[in-house]
RNA sequence: GGUCUGAUGGCCGAGUGGCUAGGCAGAGGUCUGCAAAACCUCGUACAGCGGUUCGAAUCCGCUUCAGACCUCCA
């Protein structure tokens, strides 16, 4: 497969050159939710992000297998003794199994997906469906000497580890730099260094989620799912792991020491990163508070909000920024990004109007090379965007006369058009309306022109429309109060 | 405190040594019975101060401000 494509390799801190390891084939992991509350806008951008990545990886050609995960077990509260895994906590505050808690949450996870038009992924696992390939990994790091057990619980040992390898080497971080900038934590007693991370917690008497395992009957740590199950399905080098620039450090830095302390190297070649969506120039997040779920967008229920904003809305709105910036929310930003996509698919749906010449004059290589150009630097959307909205007036010019194209140009620039726009950026024209309400709104507007012709005593053209409504199958009733009408 | 980003016109947001980003909003015009849409024209923006250069929003230094990570967060 030949491509031009590059990437921003958070490793290198570089633009390089996307190669995969076994062409065609390309495995891609990317870290996805868990599922203990509703989604919101924060996690529609790594989504939307990788979901633009898949389409155009497969796009070039390749054989994708994307593995995204759902964190249903082990995402701890804080690394503490007494941090309380995040689904147990909403589980026993709901008072519901937490099974229930992670299913209500995947559901509603997908169906925002599916209404913003993210793709599913190749593989969706499951943390507490990989519990024997987590303990298998933890066996394996026990037996390699990077861990260590204490109470019945396992830490992976930092300190080891960072002789023999480099830990931080993800984040930039220098762990002597980190150890003498942490100010002392109580409550740390089983663990050596404050920066070792569990690998298996042994549960409480009170914990519902627990396994039994070699060690204890417990549950395992955060970092350990992403570990076993991309090796599991893509085994232990495979080409791009993306995620949210807050998990660099310390999630996926406990990544690469996993499995680099498991296979002896690291596992992913290209590390990608997407930034954060503030709200007044502030993160939005769960944890602040501040944050937007993706149900209220749609819905405009929300007291920031000025009016209800489409999914593709808000998808056009992220993909019109880069996804290494901060995005900043506000009303303002999404009506313009409404309106943008509204001239945009308005546009696209002028395409089928025009009427070819015998020339061309407009250049199509122009936009293909552009999109292209923009797409292959580490997936510039919003400058791939800015050339499709100059081809919407151009389109728009051929429309009106002032610009013309052959037959064979105007299949190419439709191929183009609709490759771009649906296949690779993923966007869905919202315009057609619900038929059904459509149909109501007709009916009632036809009726109201009737009631106007009755009180002209204009029976001719009262009788007419009824008569049409009654071919086209909608049965008008009169009553005294007016005109009510039923299909038929 | 440590590490790292960023500061672009009314708003959002690309660009990163010389060439129009783009969208939204705004002004004028064409078209039009009216309106909408569409098309044409317009703003001369790059935090501040120095420096490098024939030339800097773009490179370097300093200053100010903002944010992220360092505890869970996409």
């Amino acid at each position: 497969m030949k491509n031009n494509f590059s990437i921003y390799n958070t490793l290198t801190r570089k633009v390089e050159r996307f190669e995969p390891l076994n062409d065609p084939f390309v495995g891609l992991y990317v870290c996805g939710p868990t599922v203990y509350g509703d989604p919101h806008l924060g996690h529609a951008r790594p989504a939307i992000t990788f979901d633009v990545l898949f389409r155009y990886l497969a796009f070039m050609g390749y054989k994708v297998r994307y593995v995204r995960n759902v964190t249903d077990v082990g995402h701890l509260e804080n690394d503490a003794d007494q941090g309380e895994d995040k689904i147990a906590k909403k589980a026993r505050l709901e008072q519901l199994e937490p099974m229930e808690i992670a299913h209500y949450y995947t559901e509603r996870y997908h169906r925002a997906m599916d209404a913003l038009g993210v793709l599913s992924p190749s593989i969706e696992p499951h943390a507490s469906g990989h519990i024997i390939e987590q303990i298998e990994l933890v066996k394996t790091i026990l037996d390699k000497g990077y861990a260590y057990e204490s109470e019945g619980s396992i830490y992976f040992d930092i300190e080891k580890y960072n002789k023999d390898f480099n830990y931080g080497k993800l984040s930039g971080r220098v762990l002597d730099d980190m150890l003498s900038n942490t100010r002392e934590l109580d409550g740390q007693s089983d663990k050596r260094n404050p920066f070792d991370f569990a690998l298996w917690k042994k549960a409480s008497p009170e914990h519902v989620m627990r396994w039994p395992s070699p060690w204890s009957v417990g549950f395992p740590g955060w970092h350990l799912e992403c570990s076993a199950m991309s090796t599991k399905y893509l085994g232990e080098r495979f080409d791009i792991h993306g995620g949210g620039m807050d998990l660099m450090f310390p999630h996926h830095e406990c990544e690469i020491a996993q499995s680099t302390a498991a296979c002896g190297h690291d596992s992913a070649r290209y590390w990608m990163h997407n930034n954060m969506i503030t709200i007044n120039g502030q993160k939005m997040g769960k944890s602040l508070g501040n944050f937007i779920t993706l149900e209220e967008l749609f819905t405009g229920n929300h007291k920031l909000l000025e009016q209800a904003y489409s999914p593709m809305t808000i998808r056009f709105f992220i993909l019109q920024a880069h996804y290494r910036s901060t995005l900043d929310f506000s009303n303002e930003a999404l009506k313009a990004a409404s309106k943008g996509l509204e001239r945009l698919m308005k546009g696209v749906a002028t395409l089928s109007k025009i009427s070819p010449r015998a020339s061309t004059t407009v250049n199509i290589d122009e936009l293909e090379t552009r999109i292209f150009d923009a797409l292959d630097d580490d997936l510039n959307t919003p400058m791939a965007i800015s050339a499709l909205f100059d081809w919407t007036r151009i389109i728009n010019q051929l429309h009106d006369g002032s610009q013309s194209i052959t037959a064979a140009d105007l299949d190419r620039l439709k191929k183009l058009i609709d490759d771009t726009v649906f296949d690779i950026l993923g966007l869905k024209d919202e315009s057609v309306a619900d038929s059904s309400a459509l149909v109501g709104s007709l009916v009632n507007m036809i009726l109201d022109l009737r009631s106007q012709a009755k009180a002209n005593k204009d029976w001719a053209t009262s009788d007419k429309l009824r008569d049409s409504l009654a071919a086209i199958g909608v049965k008008v009733k009169d009553s005294k109060e007016g005109s009510d009408w039923e299909l038929e």
